[in-house]
DNA sequence: AGCGCATACTCAACCGGTAAAGTCCGATTC
DNA sequence: GAATCGGACTTTACCGGTTGAGTATGCGCT
């Protein structure tokens, strides 16, 4: 990539103009002491006059800060595309971000083991100070490898994934079980849930905590069943559960997220089933979506935006030097709309 | 942010251990001519024992080349969590830019003049070797900043919006017309149309283009309104589209991105319209989205992934210095499902 | 033998900043 | 009046690569 800009305007042509030398405005553009109000200014008017901004490579390079972070999503793009979940939680991030003039090292990647490689090479070729690791896994190799390279990350995921890292995290197993007693108390027996990638940690979580809610409940009919977040494997999910026979139906349904439950709700429709008279159906995130079907959907609702923005603080805290520790974010409470109702009878 | 990793290896270290000088490491790692085999298969050897990786920081900063390329984008955070567009696009972009070891800044900012500046921040920086530019608007400021910085970029938008620059476009026109087309054949006759937001250029350019089909049609109740692309907005336009009297609501709704249809698809259930038999919806875009509801909702299809693939494989022709160009990608077709049908006699 | 000429490297300057040490100078201090 | 001191800059040495000019070696050719 051969660039030929304008004329490079560089530090020693403010210098010149301004009549100091190189350190001089250095020292001006990192509000530094050491020099006088007058010289300052005649520094700062004259890199305005030439239109100069330091060449933030160069300073890297000679101050070993960097000023971007990385953060590398690993999903299939047709389903990112789809969650609101990724779009709002890096906007949370970049709100952060943008305070500290810092930017944001996008990448997309397949799988984790090209994660580590990507997130190593950045490392070491120091494209970036610290990174957000996000899905975590069990035994997720990137606990390995942050901690050999000394590179500096927020584990985004529950403290018992993400090992010595510093992790920020939502109390999963908390919500889940109030999304089961919540469909309990309104009379539901039969309950089932669509989850996650089964080889998330987080899904780990979520699955054993609505086990544990459905036992201490006594639900003898509860169930649930791994997706892959898509909406269509959670149509096919819910259609695997609407069509068992009436008395071993669910007659509510939890999501992991919410265009699982969208497509659920478009599941029920084709069928005939009424939401909720024949069937409660519960989101997980609650993005604007949910608010815009008919019915509308309950939803778990979550400050994803905040999320990402706790990460990337928590990130700048590991930067500075912080030692590791664990950032819980409010837990995910219960938003009920026009799905949910207790069962017919 | 300072970073202390562990005992930084440089090319200093891999010279040496290699029994060679940096020079010479650094044509091997650069695959330039003038070494032996064996000398290059040693300097190998010693980076991989030494875990060495070149500093991109201080290769940009000698050699002027930056592999990163920048990308702003401009809308309320909340929206675009939601539209699937974006991310999509920023996944067809990641696949091209994968191929050239390349990454991907992203920034989201909150008006064009943001925009500007943060573009301007990162090419005098030298963070980024070109940008890719989208959303468009009438009399665009970042046309003249990109040409006053001579910096590489390419526009995504029609070239009648985008001035000199190079430019990726899709043809809204004409795919405003089939959409128009195809509900005329169907034997719909008041037309609605909820636009995107008024201030960008594609949607002045399908505003005027529903307007002349309309004409040339001869489609009296033909009608359409700009938002802000969000679904409540989608909402509130269906809504109010849809209370008019009997005999002037539309009978079919073409919407300028698949969240405001799934919206309208959500508003036509709660005031008991059939969908189509009442009223037929046309989404754009067709995410995933448009087969997860009932009924499947018919669209305008685009190869969203493809488009961002297309701007960056431009933009890399940009900086290595192609001319101007208009690089067209393909019309969006008319992807028919189940909200569009004959109107109710 | 002598010359030209690749080939395979080394060397030193440079990219555009930062940072620590050094210089200059006027004001205090004793 | 010499010594001290601190503020305001300047100098210089990097940061970790790239790059072009320079050098040593070997080989073919007349």
């Amino acid at each position: 990539m051969t660039a030929a800009p304008s004329p490079r305007v560089t530090i020693k042509d403010v210098a010149a103009r301004a009549g100091v030398s190189k350190g001089a405005v250095s020292l001006a553009f990192n509000h530094k002491p050491g020099l006088s109000e007058a010289t300052r200014d005649r520094i700062f008017a004259a890199a305005q006059e030439l239109g100069w901004e330091p060449n933030l490579t160069a300073r890297s390079l000679s101050s070993s800060r960097v000023d971007v972070v990385g953060l590398a999503i690993c999903r299939p793009a047709r389903m990112l595309g789809l969650e609101p979940f990724y779009m709002e939680f890096v906007s949370g991030v970049e709100s952060v971000l943008t305070e500290h003039s810092c930017s944001l090292l996008l990448r997309l990647v397949r799988h984790v083991g090209e994660e580590v490689a990507l997130q190593e090479s950045w490392w070491r070729g120091r494209q970036i100070g610290g990174s957000i690791l996000v899905d975590f896994r069990a035994d997720d190799p990137r606990v390995a490898a942050a901690e050999r390279l000394g590179m500096p990350v927020v584990a985004v995921g529950h403290p018992s994934l993400t090992g010595s890292l510093t992790s920020v995290w939502t109390d999963d197993a908390t919500a889940v079980t109030e999304a089961v007693r919540y469909l309990a108390a309104l009379g539901h027996r039969r309950i089932a849930r669509v989850g996650g990638a089964a080889a998330l940690g987080h899904t780990v979580i979520r699955t054993a905590a609505f086990d544990a809610a459905a036992r201490s409940l006594g639900l003898a009919g509860a169930r649930q069943v791994a997706t892959d977040y898509s909406g269509e494997a959670g149509a096919r999910a819910t259609r695997s559960m609407l069509t068992a026979a009436p008395s071993d139906r669910p007659t509510a349904i939890v999501y992991d997220n919410d265009i699982m439950a969208v497509a659920g709700l478009g599941v029920a429709a084709e069928m005939g089933l009424g939401v909720p008279g024949d069937v409660s159906l519960l989101a997980w995130d609650d993005s604007q979506l949910c608010r815009l079907t008919h019915p509308t959907l309950s939803a778990m609702s979550h400050d994803v935006h905040g999320f990402g923005a706790e990460a990337a603080r928590t990130l700048f805290g590991v930067i500075a030097g912080s030692g590791p520790g664990s950032h819980p974010v409010p837990t995910p409470v219960l938003t009920p709309r026009g799905s949910t109702a207790p069962p017919r009878s």
